[in-house]
DNA sequence: CCAGCATTTAACCATGCGGTACATTTCGGT
DNA sequence: ACCGAAATGTACCGCATGGTTAAATGCTGG
Protein backbone atom coordinates (compact mmCIF):
# COMPACT_ATOMS: atom_id res chain seq x y z
CA UNK A 1 0.00 0.00 0.00
CA UNK A 2 2.76 2.14 0.47
CA UNK A 3 4.79 1.54 -2.53
CA UNK A 4 2.13 2.05 -5.44
CA UNK A 5 4.26 2.55 -7.89
CA UNK A 6 4.96 0.55 -11.39
CA UNK A 7 7.87 2.12 -11.90
CA UNK A 8 11.13 0.80 -10.54
CA UNK A 9 13.87 2.23 -7.89
CA UNK A 10 17.11 1.24 -6.38
CA UNK A 11 18.34 2.61 -3.58
CA UNK A 12 21.75 2.17 -3.06
CA UNK A 13 24.59 3.45 -0.17
CA UNK A 14 28.43 4.19 -1.64
CA UNK A 15 29.73 0.58 -1.35
CA UNK A 16 32.22 0.02 1.21
CA UNK A 17 32.65 3.47 2.56
CA UNK A 18 32.04 5.53 5.53
CA UNK A 19 28.16 6.60 5.71
CA UNK A 20 28.83 9.80 8.12
CA UNK A 21 27.79 12.24 5.23
CA UNK A 22 24.31 11.94 3.89
CA UNK A 23 26.19 10.84 0.41
CA UNK A 24 23.42 8.32 -0.83
CA UNK A 25 23.53 7.69 -4.76
CA UNK A 26 19.82 7.40 -5.58
CA UNK A 27 20.00 5.53 -9.10
CA UNK A 28 16.97 5.39 -10.93
CA UNK A 29 15.31 3.56 -13.92
CA UNK A 30 13.90 5.21 -16.56
CA UNK A 31 10.32 4.21 -17.08
CA UNK A 32 8.02 6.67 -19.03
CA UNK A 33 5.04 4.68 -19.51
CA UNK A 34 4.99 3.45 -15.83
CA UNK A 35 5.35 6.74 -14.81
CA UNK A 36 2.83 8.29 -17.03
CA UNK A 37 -0.14 5.29 -16.08
CA UNK A 38 0.81 5.83 -11.96
CA UNK A 39 0.49 9.09 -11.99
CA UNK A 40 -3.33 9.06 -14.34
CA UNK A 41 -3.86 6.23 -11.31
CA UNK A 42 -3.09 8.76 -8.96
CA UNK A 43 -4.71 11.77 -10.16
CA UNK A 44 -7.70 10.07 -11.18
CA UNK A 45 -8.42 9.20 -7.36
CA UNK A 46 -7.12 12.66 -6.35
CA UNK A 47 -9.83 14.20 -8.37
CA UNK A 48 -12.33 12.17 -7.48
CA UNK A 49 -11.65 12.96 -4.01
CA UNK A 50 -11.29 16.53 -3.86
CA UNK A 51 -11.87 17.88 -7.08
CA UNK A 52 -10.03 20.62 -9.29
CA UNK A 53 -9.89 23.13 -7.67
CA UNK A 54 -9.48 21.22 -4.48
CA UNK A 55 -6.77 18.62 -5.47
CA UNK A 56 -3.13 19.01 -4.79
CA UNK A 57 -0.36 18.37 -7.25
CA UNK A 58 1.74 17.60 -4.60
CA UNK A 59 -0.47 14.94 -3.31
CA UNK A 60 -0.91 13.54 -6.75
CA UNK A 61 3.09 13.33 -6.36
CA UNK A 62 2.95 11.75 -3.01
CA UNK A 63 0.07 8.90 -3.67
CA UNK A 64 2.98 7.49 -6.17
CA UNK A 65 7.09 7.85 -5.63
CA UNK A 66 7.18 10.87 -7.91
CA UNK A 67 7.82 14.72 -8.03
CA UNK A 68 5.47 17.44 -9.30
CA UNK A 69 8.38 18.37 -11.59
CA UNK A 70 6.88 14.85 -13.81
CA UNK A 71 3.71 15.64 -13.42
CA UNK A 72 3.95 18.59 -15.42
CA UNK A 73 6.71 17.24 -17.39
CA UNK A 74 3.96 14.78 -18.65
CA UNK A 75 0.88 16.83 -18.68
CA UNK A 76 1.30 20.36 -18.80
CA UNK A 77 -0.85 22.06 -16.21
CA UNK A 78 -3.04 21.09 -13.72
CA UNK A 79 -5.97 21.41 -15.65
CA UNK A 80 -4.03 19.11 -18.38
CA UNK A 81 -3.93 16.66 -16.20
CA UNK A 82 -7.28 16.79 -14.97
CA UNK A 83 -8.48 16.37 -18.56
CA UNK A 84 -6.22 13.71 -19.38
CA UNK A 85 -7.38 11.94 -16.27
CA UNK A 86 -10.98 12.51 -17.46
CA UNK A 87 -10.81 10.95 -20.18
CA UNK A 88 -9.00 7.60 -18.82
CA UNK A 89 -11.57 7.56 -16.73
CA UNK A 90 -14.05 7.18 -19.39
CA UNK A 91 -12.01 5.35 -21.74
CA UNK A 92 -11.81 2.41 -19.08
CA UNK A 93 -15.25 2.98 -17.97
CA UNK A 94 -16.90 2.48 -22.00
CA UNK A 95 -14.37 -0.63 -22.08
CA UNK A 96 -16.21 -2.03 -19.16
CA UNK A 97 -19.90 -1.63 -20.96
CA UNK A 98 -18.33 -3.26 -23.62
CA UNK A 99 -18.81 -6.32 -22.03
CA UNK A 100 -22.40 -6.78 -21.47
CA UNK A 101 -23.75 -8.69 -24.87
CA UNK A 102 -27.53 -8.48 -24.86
CA UNK A 103 -27.76 -10.23 -28.03
CA UNK A 104 -30.38 -12.72 -28.92
CA UNK A 105 -32.09 -11.99 -26.10
CA UNK A 106 -35.76 -11.06 -26.06
CA UNK A 107 -36.40 -7.75 -25.34
CA UNK A 108 -37.65 -7.73 -21.57
CA UNK A 109 -34.90 -9.51 -20.39
CA UNK A 110 -32.52 -7.58 -22.33
CA UNK A 111 -33.84 -4.73 -20.89
CA UNK A 112 -33.95 -6.40 -17.72
CA UNK A 113 -30.65 -7.36 -17.63
CA UNK A 114 -29.25 -4.32 -18.78
CA UNK A 115 -30.59 -2.06 -16.31
CA UNK A 116 -29.17 -4.59 -13.47
CA UNK A 117 -25.97 -4.09 -15.20
CA UNK A 118 -26.16 -0.21 -15.41
CA UNK A 119 -26.71 -0.35 -11.46
CA UNK A 120 -23.84 -2.76 -10.64
CA UNK A 121 -21.65 -0.92 -13.26
CA UNK A 122 -22.33 2.83 -11.69
CA UNK A 123 -21.89 1.26 -7.89
CA UNK A 124 -18.61 -0.53 -8.85
CA UNK A 125 -17.52 2.71 -10.60
CA UNK A 126 -17.58 5.42 -7.72
CA UNK A 127 -14.59 7.26 -8.87
CA UNK A 128 -15.58 7.82 -12.49
CA UNK A 129 -19.49 8.73 -10.55
CA UNK A 130 -17.37 11.72 -8.55
CA UNK A 131 -15.70 12.80 -11.91
CA UNK A 132 -18.50 12.97 -13.83
CA UNK A 133 -20.51 14.67 -10.98
CA UNK A 134 -17.63 17.26 -10.73
CA UNK A 135 -17.20 17.75 -14.14
CA UNK A 136 -21.19 19.20 -14.17
CA UNK A 137 -20.57 21.28 -11.13
CA UNK A 138 -17.91 22.83 -14.45
CA UNK A 139 -20.66 22.71 -16.60
CA UNK A 140 -18.85 20.07 -18.59
CA UNK A 141 -16.37 22.85 -19.55
CA UNK A 142 -13.40 20.23 -19.88
CA UNK A 143 -15.67 17.59 -21.37
CA UNK A 144 -16.51 19.36 -24.26
CA UNK A 145 -13.05 19.23 -25.51
CA UNK A 146 -13.33 15.39 -25.23
CA UNK A 147 -13.25 13.49 -28.48
CA UNK A 148 -13.54 9.98 -26.93
CA UNK A 149 -16.76 10.41 -26.39
CA UNK A 150 -18.80 10.37 -29.62
CA UNK A 151 -18.62 6.76 -30.05
CA UNK A 152 -19.62 6.14 -26.40
CA UNK A 153 -22.77 8.05 -27.01
CA UNK A 154 -23.91 6.07 -30.14
CA UNK A 155 -23.47 2.76 -28.59
CA UNK A 156 -25.26 3.30 -25.34
CA UNK A 157 -28.22 4.76 -27.55
CA UNK A 158 -28.31 2.50 -30.22
CA UNK A 159 -28.21 -0.44 -27.93
CA UNK A 160 -31.39 0.65 -26.68
CA UNK A 161 -32.88 1.76 -29.77
CA UNK A 162 -32.37 -2.34 -30.62
CA UNK A 163 -34.14 -3.14 -28.06
CA UNK A 164 -36.77 -0.65 -28.19
CA UNK A 165 -37.67 -1.59 -31.99
CA UNK A 166 -37.48 -5.05 -31.02
CA UNK A 167 -40.39 -4.91 -28.12
CA UNK A 168 -42.02 -2.63 -29.77
CA UNK A 169 -42.15 -5.14 -32.53
CA UNK A 170 -43.26 -8.05 -30.31
CA UNK A 171 -46.25 -5.71 -28.86
CA UNK A 172 -44.80 -5.59 -25.52
CA UNK A 173 -43.65 -2.21 -25.27
CA UNK A 174 -45.50 0.78 -26.08
CA UNK A 175 -45.02 2.06 -29.67
CA UNK A 176 -43.68 5.87 -27.93
CA UNK A 177 -41.06 4.76 -26.17
CA UNK A 178 -37.96 6.70 -26.67
CA UNK A 179 -34.15 5.20 -26.44
CA UNK A 180 -32.51 8.33 -25.22
CA UNK A 181 -35.89 9.24 -22.71
CA UNK A 182 -35.14 5.57 -21.33
CA UNK A 183 -31.35 5.81 -21.53
CA UNK A 184 -32.05 9.31 -19.33
CA UNK A 185 -34.24 7.44 -16.64
CA UNK A 186 -32.10 4.38 -15.84
CA UNK A 187 -29.07 6.76 -15.60
CA UNK A 188 -30.93 9.18 -13.55
CA UNK A 189 -31.54 6.07 -10.93
CA UNK A 190 -28.11 4.13 -11.46
CA UNK A 191 -26.30 7.34 -11.27
CA UNK A 192 -28.29 9.17 -8.25
CA UNK A 193 -27.98 6.10 -6.43
CA UNK A 194 -24.28 6.93 -5.84
CA UNK A 195 -24.07 10.47 -6.34
CA UNK A 196 -26.05 11.36 -3.64
CA UNK A 197 -25.49 8.49 -1.34
CA UNK A 198 -24.11 10.54 0.91
CA UNK A 199 -26.42 13.23 1.70
CA UNK A 200 -29.42 11.20 0.77
CA UNK A 201 -27.98 8.54 4.16
CA UNK A 202 -27.63 11.52 6.22
CA UNK A 203 -30.90 12.83 5.75
CA UNK A 204 -32.93 9.49 5.66
CA UNK A 205 -30.62 6.75 7.46
CA UNK A 206 -28.04 4.00 5.62
CA UNK A 207 -31.30 1.44 5.02
CA UNK A 208 -31.62 1.50 1.54
CA UNK A 209 -27.88 1.33 1.24
CA UNK A 210 -26.96 -2.19 2.94
CA UNK A 211 -25.73 -4.94 0.30
CA UNK A 212 -29.26 -5.89 1.09
CA UNK A 213 -31.15 -3.28 0.25
CA UNK A 214 -29.14 -2.22 -2.91
CA UNK A 215 -30.30 -5.46 -4.48
CA UNK A 216 -34.16 -5.31 -3.69
CA UNK A 217 -33.32 -1.02 -5.08
CA UNK A 218 -31.88 -2.80 -8.15
CA UNK A 219 -35.02 -4.49 -8.81
CA UNK A 220 -37.13 -1.56 -7.56
CA UNK A 221 -35.57 -0.01 -10.63
CA UNK A 222 -35.99 -2.80 -13.06
CA UNK A 223 -39.07 -2.97 -12.38
CA UNK A 224 -40.07 1.19 -12.59
CA UNK A 225 -38.51 0.49 -16.10
CA UNK A 226 -40.06 -2.03 -16.99
CA UNK A 227 -43.45 -1.06 -16.41
CA UNK A 228 -42.90 2.63 -17.45
CA UNK A 229 -42.23 0.51 -21.29
CA UNK A 230 -44.64 -1.89 -21.35
CA UNK A 231 -48.13 -1.05 -23.40
CA UNK B 1 -27.21 44.44 -11.52
CA UNK B 2 -23.98 46.29 -10.23
CA UNK B 3 -25.24 47.62 -7.08
CA UNK B 4 -26.21 44.04 -5.43
CA UNK B 5 -26.89 44.98 -1.88
CA UNK B 6 -29.37 45.85 -0.04
CA UNK B 7 -27.25 47.93 2.52
CA UNK B 8 -26.55 51.31 1.90
CA UNK B 9 -24.05 53.35 1.02
CA UNK B 10 -23.43 57.04 1.08
CA UNK B 11 -20.12 58.95 -0.46
CA UNK B 12 -19.93 62.59 -0.03
CA UNK B 13 -16.92 64.93 -1.22
CA UNK B 14 -15.86 67.65 1.77
CA UNK B 15 -18.10 70.02 1.13
CA UNK B 16 -16.76 73.11 -0.38
CA UNK B 17 -13.21 72.45 -0.34
CA UNK B 18 -11.13 71.86 -3.17
CA UNK B 19 -10.84 68.00 -4.64
CA UNK B 20 -6.92 67.97 -5.58
CA UNK B 21 -6.48 65.45 -2.93
CA UNK B 22 -8.32 62.24 -2.93
CA UNK B 23 -9.54 63.23 0.59
CA UNK B 24 -13.13 61.79 0.07
CA UNK B 25 -14.83 61.21 3.10
CA UNK B 26 -16.71 58.06 3.25
CA UNK B 27 -19.29 57.67 5.45
CA UNK B 28 -21.56 54.80 5.49
CA UNK B 29 -24.11 53.17 7.77
CA UNK B 30 -23.85 50.20 9.84
CA UNK B 31 -26.55 47.79 8.95
CA UNK B 32 -25.37 44.43 10.39
CA UNK B 33 -28.72 42.55 9.16
CA UNK B 34 -28.60 43.58 5.59
CA UNK B 35 -24.64 43.17 5.16
CA UNK B 36 -25.21 39.25 6.70
CA UNK B 37 -27.80 38.38 4.83
CA UNK B 38 -26.16 39.89 1.46
CA UNK B 39 -22.99 37.75 2.49
CA UNK B 40 -24.71 34.97 2.67
CA UNK B 41 -26.55 35.51 -1.12
CA UNK B 42 -23.60 36.06 -2.57
CA UNK B 43 -21.72 32.98 -0.88
CA UNK B 44 -24.61 30.96 -2.01
CA UNK B 45 -24.01 31.89 -5.64
CA UNK B 46 -20.25 31.50 -5.34
CA UNK B 47 -20.52 27.95 -3.93
CA UNK B 48 -22.79 27.06 -6.13
CA UNK B 49 -21.23 28.12 -8.80
CA UNK B 50 -17.13 26.75 -7.91
CA UNK B 51 -17.83 24.87 -4.71
CA UNK B 52 -16.01 24.75 -1.38
CA UNK B 53 -12.47 25.13 -2.88
CA UNK B 54 -12.86 26.88 -6.11
CA UNK B 55 -14.75 29.50 -4.05
CA UNK B 56 -12.95 33.11 -3.47
CA UNK B 57 -13.55 34.87 -0.33
CA UNK B 58 -12.67 38.32 -1.97
CA UNK B 59 -15.38 37.44 -5.23
CA UNK B 60 -17.79 36.87 -2.81
CA UNK B 61 -17.25 40.22 -1.17
CA UNK B 62 -16.67 41.45 -4.47
CA UNK B 63 -20.59 40.33 -5.61
CA UNK B 64 -21.83 42.54 -3.21
CA UNK B 65 -20.05 45.81 -2.13
CA UNK B 66 -18.15 45.14 1.22
CA UNK B 67 -14.73 43.61 2.28
CA UNK B 68 -13.17 40.53 2.67
CA UNK B 69 -13.53 41.76 6.31
CA UNK B 70 -17.01 41.51 7.14
CA UNK B 71 -17.30 38.00 6.02
CA UNK B 72 -14.52 37.16 8.59
CA UNK B 73 -16.39 39.25 11.30
CA UNK B 74 -19.37 37.57 10.23
CA UNK B 75 -19.15 34.28 9.47
CA UNK B 76 -15.36 33.05 11.34
CA UNK B 77 -13.75 31.43 8.41
CA UNK B 78 -14.55 30.02 4.84
CA UNK B 79 -15.89 26.85 6.25
CA UNK B 80 -18.20 28.82 8.83
CA UNK B 81 -19.38 30.36 5.58
CA UNK B 82 -20.13 27.61 3.80
CA UNK B 83 -22.43 25.84 6.56
CA UNK B 84 -23.95 28.75 6.62
CA UNK B 85 -24.66 29.44 3.04
CA UNK B 86 -25.82 25.62 3.12
CA UNK B 87 -27.76 25.83 5.83
CA UNK B 88 -29.61 28.75 4.56
CA UNK B 89 -30.35 27.39 0.96
CA UNK B 90 -31.28 24.41 2.93
CA UNK B 91 -33.92 26.56 4.92
CA UNK B 92 -35.34 28.41 2.05
CA UNK B 93 -35.99 25.07 -0.26
CA UNK B 94 -37.98 24.21 2.09
CA UNK B 95 -40.26 26.65 2.69
CA UNK B 96 -40.50 26.50 -1.00
CA UNK B 97 -41.54 23.01 -0.42
CA UNK B 98 -43.82 23.66 2.16
CA UNK B 99 -46.24 25.67 -0.49
CA UNK B 100 -47.71 22.30 -1.48
CA UNK B 101 -50.75 21.16 -0.41
CA UNK B 102 -51.75 17.87 -1.25
CA UNK B 103 -54.92 17.63 1.25
CA UNK B 104 -58.32 15.81 0.13
CA UNK B 105 -56.37 14.79 -3.24
CA UNK B 106 -57.36 11.31 -4.22
CA UNK B 107 -53.91 9.14 -4.21
CA UNK B 108 -52.87 9.37 -8.03
CA UNK B 109 -53.81 12.49 -8.22
CA UNK B 110 -52.13 13.32 -5.26
CA UNK B 111 -48.83 11.46 -6.43
CA UNK B 112 -49.27 12.50 -10.19
CA UNK B 113 -48.95 16.64 -8.63
CA UNK B 114 -45.89 15.83 -5.91
CA UNK B 115 -43.84 14.73 -8.97
CA UNK B 116 -44.55 17.50 -11.01
CA UNK B 117 -43.97 19.73 -8.02
CA UNK B 118 -40.82 18.33 -7.40
CA UNK B 119 -39.58 18.29 -10.93
CA UNK B 120 -40.30 22.07 -11.70
CA UNK B 121 -38.70 22.75 -7.88
CA UNK B 122 -35.71 21.12 -8.88
CA UNK B 123 -35.26 22.82 -12.16
CA UNK B 124 -35.89 26.07 -10.47
CA UNK B 125 -33.31 26.15 -7.57
CA UNK B 126 -30.06 24.64 -9.49
CA UNK B 127 -28.20 26.44 -7.02
CA UNK B 128 -29.40 24.35 -4.32
CA UNK B 129 -29.01 21.52 -6.75
CA UNK B 130 -25.32 22.08 -7.09
CA UNK B 131 -24.76 22.83 -3.40
CA UNK B 132 -26.48 19.42 -2.59
CA UNK B 133 -23.57 18.38 -5.44
CA UNK B 134 -21.25 19.85 -3.73
CA UNK B 135 -21.69 18.47 -0.35
CA UNK B 136 -21.56 15.07 -2.13
CA UNK B 137 -18.57 15.08 -3.05
CA UNK B 138 -17.25 16.08 0.25
CA UNK B 139 -19.29 13.09 1.64
CA UNK B 140 -21.80 15.25 3.35
CA UNK B 141 -19.08 15.93 6.02
CA UNK B 142 -20.73 19.67 6.60
CA UNK B 143 -24.44 18.44 6.25
CA UNK B 144 -23.84 16.28 9.16
CA UNK B 145 -23.57 18.90 11.54
CA UNK B 146 -26.79 20.40 10.43
CA UNK B 147 -29.85 20.16 12.67
CA UNK B 148 -31.93 22.15 10.18
CA UNK B 149 -32.56 18.61 8.12
CA UNK B 150 -34.09 16.21 10.93
CA UNK B 151 -37.36 18.07 10.28
CA UNK B 152 -37.41 18.51 6.58
CA UNK B 153 -36.47 14.20 6.59
CA UNK B 154 -39.68 13.16 8.05
CA UNK B 155 -42.19 15.59 6.06
CA UNK B 156 -41.53 14.45 2.69
CA UNK B 157 -41.58 11.08 3.84
CA UNK B 158 -44.57 11.92 5.97
CA UNK B 159 -46.47 13.23 3.06
CA UNK B 160 -45.57 9.87 0.57
CA UNK B 161 -46.27 7.65 3.39
CA UNK B 162 -50.24 9.39 4.11
CA UNK B 163 -50.01 9.03 -0.20
CA UNK B 164 -48.76 5.29 0.33
CA UNK B 165 -51.46 4.38 2.50
CA UNK B 166 -54.31 5.89 0.79
CA UNK B 167 -53.35 4.13 -2.35
CA UNK B 168 -53.19 1.42 -1.02
CA UNK B 169 -56.33 1.53 1.11
CA UNK B 170 -58.29 2.15 -1.83
CA UNK B 171 -56.84 -0.76 -3.97
CA UNK B 172 -54.79 1.13 -6.34
CA UNK B 173 -51.28 0.69 -5.38
CA UNK B 174 -49.79 -2.14 -4.58
CA UNK B 175 -49.76 -3.42 -1.44
CA UNK B 176 -45.74 -3.28 -1.06
CA UNK B 177 -44.68 0.43 -1.75
CA UNK B 178 -42.04 2.11 -0.01
CA UNK B 179 -42.58 5.66 0.59
CA UNK B 180 -38.86 5.62 1.02
CA UNK B 181 -37.88 3.90 -2.31
CA UNK B 182 -40.39 6.42 -3.62
CA UNK B 183 -39.05 9.40 -3.05
CA UNK B 184 -35.96 8.17 -4.07
CA UNK B 185 -37.10 7.29 -7.28
CA UNK B 186 -38.66 10.57 -7.63
CA UNK B 187 -35.93 12.82 -6.55
CA UNK B 188 -33.55 10.19 -8.64
CA UNK B 189 -35.32 11.24 -11.67
CA UNK B 190 -35.75 15.13 -11.06
CA UNK B 191 -31.98 15.94 -9.54
CA UNK B 192 -30.47 14.40 -12.21
CA UNK B 193 -32.02 16.04 -14.60
CA UNK B 194 -30.53 19.40 -13.06
CA UNK B 195 -27.39 17.83 -11.68
CA UNK B 196 -26.60 16.39 -14.71
CA UNK B 197 -27.62 18.12 -17.56
CA UNK B 198 -24.61 19.59 -18.85
CA UNK B 199 -22.36 16.38 -19.31
CA UNK B 200 -25.71 14.76 -20.97
CA UNK B 201 -26.23 17.00 -23.15
CA UNK B 202 -22.80 17.18 -24.69
CA UNK B 203 -22.90 13.48 -25.15
CA UNK B 204 -26.94 13.29 -26.18
CA UNK B 205 -27.40 16.74 -27.25
CA UNK B 206 -29.71 19.43 -25.99
CA UNK B 207 -32.72 17.80 -26.84
CA UNK B 208 -34.36 16.84 -24.13
CA UNK B 209 -33.62 20.09 -22.07
CA UNK B 210 -35.43 22.51 -24.49
CA UNK B 211 -38.66 23.46 -22.37
CA UNK B 212 -41.30 21.74 -24.24
CA UNK B 213 -39.14 18.72 -24.12
CA UNK B 214 -38.59 19.11 -20.16
CA UNK B 215 -42.44 19.36 -20.09
CA UNK B 216 -42.68 15.95 -21.94
CA UNK B 217 -40.31 14.68 -19.80
CA UNK B 218 -41.86 15.65 -16.69
CA UNK B 219 -44.82 13.41 -17.74
CA UNK B 220 -42.45 10.80 -18.41
CA UNK B 221 -41.35 10.89 -14.90
CA UNK B 222 -44.89 11.10 -13.95
CA UNK B 223 -45.78 7.53 -15.73
CA UNK B 224 -42.63 5.91 -14.59
CA UNK B 225 -43.45 6.76 -10.70
CA UNK B 226 -47.42 6.09 -11.40
CA UNK B 227 -47.11 2.65 -13.13
CA UNK B 228 -44.54 1.41 -10.89
CA UNK B 229 -46.67 1.88 -7.87
CA UNK B 230 -49.98 0.61 -9.21
CA UNK B 231 -51.12 -2.80 -8.77
C1' DC C 1 -23.39 64.55 24.97
C1' DC C 2 -20.35 61.25 26.25
C1' DA C 3 -18.68 56.47 27.00
C1' DG C 4 -18.33 52.19 25.27
C1' DC C 5 -19.59 48.67 22.16
C1' DA C 6 -20.71 47.15 17.38
C1' DT C 7 -19.63 47.71 12.80
C1' DT C 8 -16.68 48.91 8.94
C1' DT C 9 -12.24 50.34 6.65
C1' DA C 10 -7.63 49.82 5.15
C1' DA C 11 -3.40 47.79 5.23
C1' DC C 12 -0.98 43.91 6.08
C1' DC C 13 0.83 38.97 6.97
C1' DA C 14 2.00 34.03 6.18
C1' DT C 15 2.01 30.41 3.45
C1' DG C 16 0.31 26.93 0.46
C1' DC C 17 0.59 25.88 -4.03
C1' DG C 18 0.97 25.99 -9.15
C1' DG C 19 4.57 26.32 -11.99
C1' DT C 20 9.89 26.84 -13.50
C1' DA C 21 15.11 26.83 -13.99
C1' DC C 22 18.74 24.20 -14.10
C1' DA C 23 21.60 20.44 -13.09
C1' DT C 24 22.03 15.41 -13.38
C1' DT C 25 21.29 10.84 -14.88
C1' DT C 26 19.74 7.30 -18.11
C1' DC C 27 19.47 5.42 -22.54
C1' DG C 28 19.34 4.53 -27.42
C1' DG C 29 21.71 5.15 -31.71
C1' DT C 30 25.91 5.06 -34.39
C1' DA D 1 32.54 4.76 -26.41
C1' DC D 2 30.34 8.71 -26.92
C1' DC D 3 26.83 12.10 -27.94
C1' DG D 4 22.36 14.07 -27.84
C1' DA D 5 17.86 13.64 -26.32
C1' DA D 6 14.62 11.95 -23.05
C1' DA D 7 13.66 11.50 -18.27
C1' DT D 8 14.34 12.63 -13.46
C1' DG D 9 16.00 15.22 -9.28
C1' DT D 10 16.44 19.52 -6.56
C1' DA D 11 15.76 23.81 -5.47
C1' DC D 12 13.38 27.69 -6.08
C1' DC D 13 9.90 31.62 -7.38
C1' DG D 14 5.75 34.50 -7.46
C1' DC D 15 1.59 35.27 -6.09
C1' DA D 16 -3.10 34.37 -5.06
C1' DT D 17 -5.64 33.72 -1.06
C1' DG D 18 -7.28 32.76 3.62
C1' DG D 19 -6.94 35.14 7.56
C1' DT D 20 -5.39 39.09 10.94
C1' DT D 21 -4.23 43.65 13.15
C1' DA D 22 -5.26 48.11 14.23
C1' DA D 23 -7.63 52.02 13.78
C1' DA D 24 -11.67 54.80 12.37
C1' DT D 25 -16.52 55.52 12.35
C1' DG D 26 -21.31 54.78 13.60
C1' DC D 27 -24.65 53.76 17.13
C1' DT D 28 -27.02 53.42 21.59
C1' DG D 29 -28.02 53.82 26.37
C1' DG D 30 -27.51 56.58 30.39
Amino acid sequence: MLDNRASAWETEVMDGERNDSEKKVRSWKQDPKAVRADILRAAKAEFAENGLAGARIQDIANRIQTSKRMIFYYFGDKEGLYRAALEDAYRSVRKGEAELDLNGLPPTEALRRLVRFTFDHHRNNADFIRLVMIENIHDGRHMRAMETLSESSTTAIEQLARICEAGIGTGEFRKDVSPLVLHWQISAMCFFNVSNRPTFSIIFGEELFTDKAQGDLREQVVHAVLTSVLA
